[in-house]
DNA sequence: GGCCTGGTACTCTGTTTCGAGTATTCGGAC
DNA sequence: GTCCGAATACTCGAAACAGAGTACCAGGCC
């Protein structure tokens, strides 16, 4: 993706808006915020008005008028030009083509998740999973009213597809959270009296200079494949 | 999460290695790659090093050697603190119980769909298909991979989390793409009408300036619950 | 008539982030 | 013995980002 001159996504929704009619930022901003792309693009001032002049500075939009009205700011409007076109359709059908890594707080938090004791991550999960379940909520409904309002599927599809993840997620969490409660998961048992170790004042550092002193049969968890 | 002193989550991973024991950057580095974190947490020099440095201005980490081996450069061994300590099981703890926006390719890609024509998504999202299978494919070599070496499943858990998520996501893609061939997505017709205007050589200007002109029937797409 | 809220249209500035670049050493192949 | 590539341990500057702040105006309310 850094291939691409101006690499923000915000740069995306600024040339599809221009796509339709030529539009000054601020515009825009409001454009994106009452079709609701705000929930999927990242939209802040200072990001659009430096995306706006990168695009300028690459020709993929070219400033047409500036005009002002009383003495209100001025406003300049922007029209996309072809070179624009083709880059918003190319990287359009790269983003629906490409999967790309993005690295979500969640996977962090579960890649550390051991430093904290076993039970207290399962609270924390379940806790997790209230929230989820009522942001999952919050769409159902936003997605009734779009309905309501006759608004076709094609436009709220991106809420669709958050709504799947957000269930997909809420799946995992409430079965780990089960899993870690139950000693299911691999691992459990040792981490768990790890913990335990450590509240009677011994400190990581020295468990792990001497696992098998401290935790004995669970030592493994610190030497994967000893017995090979 | 702006509200942390340091926000990259890099910050968190390098607080976590310094629980375990003191430890210079570079060693920081070298650690969470052998461990396969580097996967879940972006991690380049430019930003550990900066993120370092920031740590130790909130006194979070100290410095506490600086040494040189030969004519090596020099490396400086950072001990965490007490604050640091803290932090780092505040942090965490969030990081697992709250869910925060993040805001995916996909979900902006998905937002934009209407600018390509239906079939061309379709194709695309097909073409995503099989690239997320092959990721899937990866990922399960991997764990089975860990599961040879006699890792614990709780130090791969990000990997079945990623895991879930592929799954969910190609479980979407695969049948938005088979909704759009087949006309199932509410919207999809008048969508694929406009576009078939296009190629005609109308501009989109134009159709939305009369849409019922150009698209009859279809022309509702411009105007949600206009029977009202 | 004056005040106050809310909308319009940006601007400014301190952080953060990125990743290519640098300089050194070590181990193995030939 | 020496040459090459990989590993070690960072540095640097340009670009991107965040979001608070500014300056103006219209309309409603008392």
């Amino acid at each position: 993706m850094t291939r691409r001159r101006v690499s923000n996504p915000l740069a995306l929704a600024v040339l599809c808006c221009l796509v339709e009619r030529p539009m000054h930022p601020y515009e825009i901003s409001t454009t994106l915020r009452s079709r609701g792309k705000e929930q999927s693009i990242k939209l802040n001032y200072g990001s659009l008005y430096a995306v706006v002049e990168s695009l300028q500075k690459h020709a993929l939009v070219v400033p047409r008028e500036t005009s002002r009205e009383g003495r209100r700011p001025q406003r300049t409007v922007y029209e996309i030009t072809e070179a624009g076109r083709t880059e918003c359709e190319d990287w359009l059908a790269e983003l629906l083509s490409t999967p790309v890594r993005d690295f979500t707080s969640l996977e962090a938090g579960l890649s550390m998740m051991p430093l904290l004791p076993p039970d207290e991550v399962a609270r924390l999960l379940e806790e997790r999973s209230d929230k989820l379940r009522t942001e999952i909520r919050a769409i159902d409904a936003s997605l009734s009213v779009a309905d309501d309002l006759g608004l076709a599927e094609l436009f709220v599809i991106e809420s669709r597809f958050r709504r799947a993840m957000l269930v997909a997620e809420l799946d995992f969490v409430t079965t780990l959270a089960t899993a870690i409660r139950k000693d299911e998961l691999t691992g459990t048992s040792g981490w768990r009296l790890l913990h335990e170790v450590q509240a009677t004042g011994v400190s990581f550092e020295e468990i792990s200079r001497d696992p098998v002193r401290y935790l004995g049969e669970e030592a493994r968890l610190f030497q994967p494949n000893s017995q090979d």
